[in-house]
DNA sequence: AATGAATGAGCCTTCATTCAT
DNA sequence: GATGAATGAAGGCTCATTCAT
């Protein structure tokens, strides 16, 4: 009855199981709070199949941590089309939001995502150098674009910083969220939300910047931010000449 | 009245040195991760000794989780001046990002407290309480000036949110970052910048949500972002619906 | 096939091999006092043999226990053949005595079913369900035919605990009775001389309380004994009221 | 304020406390199961306590074992009057029964008693010295009494431990009383039909083994026992009319 | 005389991993 | 190729006991 190919197809199967379930129990007990036997258990495979399939209980991660990627970005890409960089930036921010915060996703990849970056393992590694770097220089060249071309790569990059950081905020801190804000919901709607203000909030702040560090004056660095934003804001900003 | 004394003194040198300790091992490998006899030995103290002095390890790290949490209070309270909203904003930048990032804290209580906002203990419940909550509290005022008085509850919470994600994003991601900048060192002086390039983006980012959400004074608006942030971010979200 | 029926022998050849070893510890020490590494110490198996094969201490204890009880019934089981009643108590009595007395069980069995009661654990339900109720059942009809039909199921009751206690006190007080009476062996024949004695003992004690107790038939009443029965307990009794 | 003879009451009163504590304790759980800090913390005593009044663990074990047995001796002591052996036996035991089965006295010495008979530790040689052996001696010369001068000194003993064997079982075998059949009180009414029934068995067992073994005639046992009763029964309730 | 903090051995249990089948 | 029984290393925790005060 067992032939190759059924048991290539088994092979296969219980190896997708095993990623499978494993997404699962890393995402809700992390790296080591998660046991070989639960995650067999789960994908319904040998205490031993995952000492086979994967060498060991890190290598499984590993594969798993790649394979969430991989489903991610393929699931939300970044729009590549050639529009004017505001809209690049909402792109964006809507296509990264999505791959942490959307239902689906969020519950592995995003909480697994959390973790590593908190905890990192070894196989972090891999993960900036297949998934992260690629995303920080699409977002380096968005944030570029808004700065203007003679921008500081210095604050080119705290720019893409506070764009993510607003980002993955609602990805590492939903437990504290929840609880300071019971009712509020990460559905749809909410995650439309999200990308709007965040993208604006991001375009302004970009904005901001670029004002601020166009005549590159650093003595005026505290007062001119005042100036461009006085025709949106109050005289009061006059005082924050020093924080 | 020696006796007593000297008796509370070792004790409280032994509880001392485990809190000590624990902080540290807490920070380096997470709850699950640190071991009651790795602490104990570094705090030169007995294996029983956590039994005895905080219950089991749990009860240990609830105390280490209040301890260090005081001491970052204390250590960088938030600046209670009667400034203007901007410059309590660059108040509350700055004592936050020096709680989580600065060196002598980061190591212990910024880290711990990234790991219990990822993967959160029972002690979470009160920390939000006691240490969160009113963080929060204060933040909300604050952008609620900035906003104006009118302000939408929740576009105030998304605004604080946005504000605190970016700081936090160098707690919680600092090994990402280490590895896609890794020049980039967080000093006093880093510091400052960091301070300095947060509170303009989000005080440019409030005014600009400000600006864009408040229609009813037409003179003030900055008509312009507000219409490229939300064409861009529609544009976006109808492009990314599927891929 | 022969992998499995292989697998299976090991498998049921340690699990055997920690029975075996627990019973000889529990017997020993008692469930408390025995402690699972020497159990698999002796059972030549692995420390965390006794979680695999039977979840914890107490799933291997109550195991123990159902196993001695089923080998000791079936090692010595009660004789069913249609005697008279004075028959059916002697078989009772012998096979109870061999049951908790005979060398080979005694050891094991006896004297964990001593503890047990004595001590008695959340097996113990399970046992006065599966094991001593039955027993129980069959020892109320013997007495209750050997008392005449009419008896009163309490006096039934009395008769049966006063032949059992008889029984067990050899199995729950043999330290005692070893430092009383040095001697005395409990063999084989000791075991026959102990059968004949408590047989005819209880049989000549049930028809006492036969006589006394069923004034119904006054031609068979032992009227005499009653009374004095009666009078020496009352002064016993007031005399003893307090000293 | 502290005088020597305040210290000295004291010591005596913490000491007192001690004992009191441990005999529940040791009753409750054994003294395996029983713990020097919960018996100190019972008796509002240091930790240090115990190794201090008693020198350890099984020093104050010791002690309260002596204590129980002697306080029970007091409070129900054998009856010494010149009674008839009939009611000697009948006052023995009321007194045995009383003193492991009283209710103030069950709890602490009768739960003690039967643990070290079943698991002995080293102060069990001490025990049968001092209060069993006595004991034993007293039912001895009633029991041989009762059978008459030239009974076998080893029928005497099997006709002893009977009688002890009936009274231990309620004893000894409680748990398992109480779950057969639960509604059996054993208060003072219990403890007197308790005291009835046994005394009648064993009188009428004791009379029907000298009936059987002074003739040696194994036909007429059953019969003779029941003949034998009533001529020396009728002896005995003359005998004991006084009072 | 009495305290209570500290000790270190030891227990039960869990876990990732291996190996004979 | 796949199984699952067995392994042995820790881990958290409890306990009787000691010792400086």
């Amino acid at each position: 009855m067992r032939t190759a190919a059924s048991k290539n197809a088994s092979h296969a199967a219980t190896r997708g199981a095993l990623l499978h379930a494993a997404a699962d129990v890393f995402a809700e007990v992390g790296f080591r709070g998660a046991t070989v036997r639960d995650i067999c258990r789960r994908a319904g495979a040998n205490v031993a199949a995952v000492s086979y399939h994967f060498g060991d209980k890190a290598g499984l991660y590993s594969e798993v941590l790649a394979e969430q990627s991989r489903l991610a970005q393929s699931r939300y890409p970044v729009p590549t089309g050639d529009d004017d960089p505001a809209a690049q930036l909402g792109g964006f921010i809507r296509s990264f939001l999505q791959r942490v915060l959307s239902p689906e996703l969020h519950a592995r990849h995003g909480r697994i995502m959390a973790r590593e970056m908190v905890e990192p393992t070894a196989a972090l590694d891999r993960l900036v150098a297949e998934a992260i770097r690629p995303q920080s220089e699409m977002l380096r060249e968005i944030v570029s674009a808004l700065l203007g071309g003679a921008a500081d790569p210095a604050t080119v990059r705290l720019c893409g910083m506070s764009v993510v950081g607003q980002i993955l905020f609602y990805c590492h801190c939903r437990p504290v969220i929840d609880r300071l804000f019971p009712g509020a919901e990460l559905d749809a709607t909410g995650l439309d939300r999200l990308t709007t203000h965040i993208t604006a909030f991001s375009l302004a702040g970009i904005r901001g910047i670029a004002a601020a560090g166009a005549p590159s004056r650093p003595g005026q660095r505290a007062r001119t931010p005042h100036r461009a934003e006085r025709s949106s804001a109050s005289v009061a900003a006059k005082r924050t000449v020093r924080t």
